[in-house]
DNA sequence: ATAAAAAAGGGGAAAAACACCTTTTTTAAA
DNA sequence: TTTAAAAAAGGTGTTTTTCCCCTTTTTTAT
């Protein structure tokens, strides 16, 4: 029987390491590489090393992310098949990963025995998804409104973001920016209406949702 | 040679399976149980388990979390050698994790072979701290104020932190809590105070900075 | 050239922040 | 067990910031 290679993509050396004992414990697939973040992968990829048959990704990296990745490998490795693997359950993080062509996504909490079945079934089918993630997905199709649609901020409206969580007035994020206050109104005006908040509270607890602020 | 007997308590069943063959590798010791939440540990040992010579203790999970596990080990059983495993590398929490008693705080993105040193030195020396968590507590010592000293907070004021974590104003608050809206101010500016913030914005990242609300 | 957007601004209402000050309730100590 | 101190709750009013609507100018892109 051939075996499948799999390269695993974690920052969590504690975690990469034992999962890759565990992947290799199966007859049919074997660990050839583990990387730290994404930006290894791709400096490999681009270097010309050959897809494996499955890429276990984790989300949440310095560096360079598992969205950040799965973006690059759209673009440059669009037949990469990529399971990603995390803790984020977060709605937003599942649907951004899967919008950039990722197979499945398995969240860490689940049985070892299903890591095995999802492996399986993205090389048999292309895809896997658990119960779980999808039920987060109906989750957010439902939802009342469209949170959905990928909202794509400006550079000056992070900027403008990231300096409202902190205790600033608007005065002083002008000044910083070298703007007017008017300008920044403006700004918190239209992010009001775009985000769909109601006031700064509002605007701050977005930015924390969609990690647009570190905390 | 005696083997040691560990204990590991993770709600990733897929990195606390992939941890414990790492660890049963080691010929010094042996994974006795996994556990994916500290009331299940505390279930056991209740039920009179004997201890074992390491507890590998996860600080984020469900049900019953890291924090809250070593606050009933303190308690009950002080002579728990306890190795906090976690990912979550803010002063708040592995401050917390040591002043409960925790031998040693373990991220997890070392090295695994750090993983064995670490087990070693808490069996010889009772102890065992990583340079990087060592910087972390020495920067936060030196921190100008005192973000230390853990502050108790009341019950209401919790409640009504939570409530300003959301889009509402201090009317609607205390309309929510049936307090006088003077009342809510009176809770405002003494949490302003005590927390070190200059306004709602900051009491916003403090609550969440501090899990006060989840996000 | 023209439309769309970003930037800047005026004026005003609402909310938040702040400053004192009073009464009641709880807690701790004499 | 009274008394002092501290915490909780409420009152009135001022200043500052936020928020909103609407207009003009400048920049950017088609």
């Amino acid at each position: 029987m051939k075996t499948n290679e799999v390269i695993i993509v974690d920052d969590h050396l504690l975690f990469a390491r034992s999962l890759a004992s565990l992947v290799n414990s199966y007859d049919d697939y074997t660990v050839k590489f583990t990387f730290q973040n994404g930006s290894e992968l791709v400096d490999k990829l681009s270097a010309g090393m050959k897809l494996p048959a499955i890429i276990l990704l984790d989300v949440k990296m310095p560096v360079m992310d598992g969205i950040a990745t799965m973006k690059w490998l759209k673009k440059y490795q669009p037949e990469a098949k990529v399971l990603a693997l995390s803790m984020e359950d977060d709605e937003q993080t599942i649907l951004s990963m899967l919008r950039n062509g990722a197979k499945g996504y398995l969240l860490k909490d689940i049985q070892p025995t299903l890591l095995k079945k999802a492996l399986d079934t993205v090389i048999d089918q292309g895809y896997f998804h658990t119960e779980q993630v999808t039920n987060t997905l109906m989750k957010s199709l439902n939802h009342d409104n469209n949170t959905n649609k990928e909202i794509q901020l400006k550079e000056n409206e992070i900027r403008f973001i990231k300096l409202a969580c902190e205790e600033k007035t608007y005065k002083e994020i002008a000044d910083e920016m070298f703007l007017s206050p008017k300008t920044i109104d403006g700004y918190r005006h239209h992010l009001f209406e775009i985000l769909g908040v109601k006031n700064r509270i509002g605007l701050v607890m977005y930015a924390i949702k969609h990690k647009i602020v570190e905390i």
